[in-house]
DNA sequence: AAATCGGGGTC
DNA sequence: GACCCAGATTT
């Protein structure tokens, strides 16, 4: 566990503005969060973190790995009604193991993705397999587990099972990215350096390990905004962030061009998987309509949905699996 | 390393 | 209209 060698401390990302050092530098780095950085944003989160129903004492392993599945770029005020109804129909793995998969797809409305709901329920029907129907412990057990990358196994770990774990979400390395590296936003591409600085900036104590974790989560959700951030509520501002000592340079200017929704296969799965939840069961003359203009492009939507496992085939058309 | 995978709120 | 959101998986 944490065996890795530690990668090269002095890289940085390509949009990076790095203090020149000389490459026979001995000493290790001290770009890190201060203890005292810790204190405080741990202090923050205690009067304003949000009281979030995952969070509650009461709430187990599976149900914050529901959770984290469902917040995998999904915004909280969207997954909040969604896990509500979930954790209410199924409150198990097991519960969910042997819902109809046509009813977890339906649960799971316009979250977005579907493909992780059919990868939770796998998800569940593998942790009563392997696991008695308990979720595992452990990064790599978890890591084994369909859906679940390398942060929703390092949240599991901190914020069900309470163990320490190095947890780098789109929050965290923001925060990082400002607080100490200086840089308004971080690099598209998450990278090595990026996972050694939140791992020696995570503290060793068990305890405050997971505190930490939750609450520079929260400072990144709530003040360390992607677009206007809100320093003037910021714990760190007076306290160390190396972007506002710089004056809060503007990010430099990105050249590239997302793709745009507009007529990609992924809106179009998007409204046949729409089409499906209301209906059941729609004929390809109903899902053709989607797109008169454009008869392969729903063709292919069509048949990469079955591929999926999100629909399945009929004598007229499409029905949830 | 890059592409693909939804959907809606926000600026 | 472009960007953002508690990413994972495949190529």
């Amino acid at each position: 566990m944490n065996g890795a060698p530690a990668p090269p401390l002095l890289t940085a990302g390509r949009d990076r503005e790095v203090p020149p050092r000389s490459a026979q530098e001995q000493t290790p780095p001290t770009d890190q969060v201060s203890d005292l950085s810790v204190e405080t944003v741990i202090e923050w989160f205690a009067h304003r973190g949000r009281d979030l129903p995952w969070r509650h004492e009461d709430t187990s392993a599976w149900a914050v790995l529901v959770s984290e599945v469902m917040l995998q770029q999904t915004p909280v005020s969207r997954v909040l009604p969604r896990w509500t109804e979930w954790m209410r129909q199924w409150p198990t793995p097991a519960d969910l193991a042997d819902a109809p998969t046509s009813e977890v797809l339906r649960c799971w409305d316009r979250l977005g993705y579907p493909r992780r709901a059919l990868r939770l329920q796998e998800c569940a029907r593998t942790i009563v397999r392997e696991h008695g129907g308990t979720v595992p412990r452990g990064l790599d057990a978890l890591r084994a587990l369909p859906g679940i990358g390398e942060y929703t196994a390092a949240a599991v770990t901190a914020f069900a099972h309470h163990d320490r774990a190095v947890v780098v979400d789109t929050n965290i390395r923001r925060v990082l990215a400002r607080s100490v590296e200086g840089v308004a936003l971080p690099a598209r591409s998450y990278s090595a350096a990026e996972r050694a600085l939140a791992t020696r900036s995570l503290p060793a104590e068990r305890e405050r390990s997971v505190a930490w974790n939750q609450a520079v989560m929260e400072l990144g959700a709530l003040v360390c905004t992607a677009r206007s951030p809100r320093c003037a509520q910021c714990p760190l501002a007076e306290n160390g962030c190396a972007w506002v000592a710089d004056g809060s340079p503007a990010a430099p200017v990105d050249t590239r061009r997302r793709q745009t929704f507009e007529g990609t296969d992924r809106q179009m799965r998007g409204q046949i998987m729409a089409a499906l939840r209301r209906d059941g069961e729609v004929p390809t003359k109903d899902l053709l309509a989607l797109d008169p203009e454009d008869r392969p492009r729903v063709e292919r939507c069509m048949m990469s949905l079955v591929a999926d496992g999100l629909a399945a085939r009929t004598e007229e058309g499409l029905r949830l699996p």
